[in-house]
RNA sequence: CGGGGAGUGGCUCAGCCUGGUAGAGCACCUGGUUCGGGACCAGGGGGUCGGAGGUUCAAAUCCUCUCUCCCCGACCA
């Protein structure tokens, strides 16, 4: 049994004051997780009681499916003190960046040191498939770490991969991981969702994100009311409900009509009395780009078309481009592509590419909620006027249609058609198919039945083991503190004597305590000789789910159960207080 | 990288505009009274005000430089 005025709990009782994140005031001011320069944390007493039961959970789901290997990790620290220089690390060596040139990274990265063990040890099919796992600190030079200890520069990843013979054979293996993730989610008593998630800068054919709803997060998802559709927002696509062209003006063919000072959406949609979904929003940007051939650095136009009341998507667009990042046009040269000042360009008058590959001329993208529209507005390359009567595939021809719009919240589900919503989300776990990308890049091979040289192909999982318990915060907290699921928790219950120099307390006390800790229970019994409101205020910041108050109604051998959650305050018998608890806490899982 | 903000006892901050003996709350130490939702009274210890330079009789305060941390932004033409 544990007892609260033997344990040195460290404890900060002032939060930054600009965390509002919960997890980050709530863990810091329990002094469970103490944040040091740089986002490097260390575990405190009660947070490493809850993430040691985390990682059992883990462990435990992950040994039924793979087994964990151990590599060892360079502390960030060296990281740091190595960087521009290299280091050598028994067969793996690791270049690191500059602190000031881009991110700090290790030349291997953990799917290539596992696809080179593979390489090196994997013979013949007999062997397959495998699941390796492995738990390790990960190392990552955020830009900026944000929101509390959600997004911090060190922390715990669970990492595994797989390698099968085939597409079917990573399938049983990606579809292991997905029910482990759901166990190991389930038995830590969180509220999550799996959504499908974009796969596209790992290169592989499918993946889904495991995501806590919490205004918290970072990421968004997409989901909706009546169905079971759930995506990331990268991901997402939705429909949109019919738009009524506007009549042709004129002779029908595009028609300059005089915008003075009018340069946004809002302003022109307004000014010609008509709705932003008539309208086109151009975006340019510019792609720089390395020369295959001479090596050299170059620079290639990408403007975009969108409707006027549609959010570009990064990532869409990122994977419209290959995967390559565009940047904003600098204002010279919008002037040189459009010889119009921003604000009212347009594509008309532009030699675009006709396709992808054609180098010579700029690209031109089309959302595809543009495709078949006819008589949009858009400018007009030139300072104060924009045109009328715009269809694209008659006006201009665009090198391609694609999908670039963001989902916004209310569109139509692409299932069902019932209205989207769109929420904020922590990532807590992550899975995704690799196909043959490192395998074949590094050559791992193995032979088949017949002799012949087959390429394995891979599967790689994530869990961020930290995220399980800060996600958890922020799924249930208060004013006063937070409260973990049971499984979780560093304790299950404290038992908190209101007065230990009253002996008669004090006693039922030490009794309670050892009674469910033979029962099978985790117990902290608070006998610190403090105030009870003192108690009552810890024990409401640590998390623990329930509480016994050992009190006055002892001497009717009675005590109070306080449910940290909802607040409920039960009177339990003291001769059954382990029958209470198998009742309420065992049976409730 | 761009824009803001902050560095003052262990913690959170006030003081700075208008220079003149460094403050408060919490925490800590001693004594006493308390004891079912962060007690009260009395006494006490602890800071050369991020660093460097300058102005001045005098600088936490004004000026210059510098370091560190935090927040926002880096799509809507």
């Amino acid at each position: 049994m544990h007892r609260w005025s033997q344990l040195f709990i460290p404890t900060l009782r002032e939060a930054p004051a600009d965390a509002e994140v919960a997890s980050h005031k709530f863990l810091v001011r329990a002094g469970y997780i103490r944040q040091l320069a740089a986002g490097i944390y260390s575990y405190l007493f009660l947070g490493n009681r809850s993430f040691n039961k985390i990682m059992g959970i883990v462990r435990e789901e992950m040994d039924k499916i793979g087994q964990e290997f151990f590599l060892p990790a360079i502390h960030p620290r060296e990281l740091w003190e190595a960087s521009g220089r290299w280091a050598v690390m028994g067969d793996n060596m690791f270049r690191l960046k500059d602190r000031k040139g881009a991110d700090l990274c290790l030349s291997m990265t953990h799917e290539e040191v596992m696809t080179d063990i593979a390489r090196k040890e994997l013979r013949s099919y007999k062997q397959l498939p495998q699941i390796w796992y492995q738990i390790q600190t990960k190392f990552r030079d955020e830009a900026r770490p944000k929101s509390g200890l959600l997004r911090v520069r060190q922390f715990i990843m669970k990492d595994s991969y797989s390698f099968d013979m085939d597409a079917a054979g990573l399938d049983v293996s990606y579809k292991k991981h997905y029910d482990a993730y759901c166990r190991i989610f389930d038995r830590c008593g969180l509220s999550y969702m799996v959504v499908e998630a974009d796969s596209g800068a790992m290169g592989g054919s499918q993946s889904h994100e495991f995501m806590v709803r919490t205004p918290a997060g970072e990421d968004h998802i997409v989901s909706c009311e009546k169905c079971n559709y759930a995506a990331n927002l990268e991901k997402a696509v939705s429909k949109l409900a019919a738009v009524e062209d506007l009549a042709s003006a004129g002779d029908g063919k595009p028609l300059q009509v005089h915008t003075p000072g009018m340069k946004t959406i809002e302003d022109v949609a307004k000014f010609l009395g008509v709705s932003p979904k008539n309208k086109m929003k151009t975006l340019a940007l510019m792609l720089e780009e390395t020369d295959a051939k001479t090596g050299k650095a170059k620079t290639r136009g990408v403007v975009l078309l969108m409707r006027g009341d549609h959010q570009m998507h990064d990532a869409k667009l990122a994977a419209a481009l290959g995967g390559k990042a565009a940047r904003p046009m600098t204002e010279e040269e919008i002037k040189n592509l459009f010889n119009s000042p921003a604000g009212f360009l347009g594509p008309i008058g532009i030699a675009w590419a006709k396709d992808i590959k054609d180098v010579e001329h700029p690209l031109l993208l089309v959302d595809k909620a543009l495709e078949g529209r006819s008589n949009l507005i858009g400018g007009a390359n030139k300072e104060d006027y924009h045109l009328r009567n715009i269809t694209p595939g008659r006006d201009f021809q665009p090198t391609a249609y694609a999908d670039l719009r963001s989902v916004a919240a209310g569109e139509g589900c692409p299932n069902c058609g019932a209205p989207l919503r769109i929420d904020t989300a922590v990532e807590i776990g992550h899975i995704f198919k690799l196909g043959y990308k490192y395998s074949e890049s590094m050559g791992a091979r193995v032979l088949d039945k017949n002799g012949k040289e087959v390429t394995p192909i891979m599967g790689s999982y994530g869990i961020g083991i930290e995220r399980i318990l800060t996600a958890s915060v922020e799924q249930g907290n208060d004013e006063n503190g937070f409260w973990l699921p049971p499984q979780i928790a560093p304790f299950e219950i404290v038992v908190t004597p209101t007065n230990v120099s009253d002996e008669k307390i004090r006693a039922a006390a030490e009794d309670i305590a050892a009674r469910l800790e033979a029962a099978g229970y985790q117990v902290l019994l608070d006998d610190r000789d403090e105030r009870p409101g003192v108690k009552f205020k810890d024990a409401d910041l640590v998390g623990i789910p329930f509480r016994v108050t050992v009190g006055k109604k002892v001497t009717e051998d009675t005590v109070e159960v306080v449910r940290r959650s909802t607040r409920q305050i039960e009177d339990a018998s003291i001769p059954a207080i382990t029958e209470y608890f198998a009742r309420n806490l065992r049976s409730a899982g």
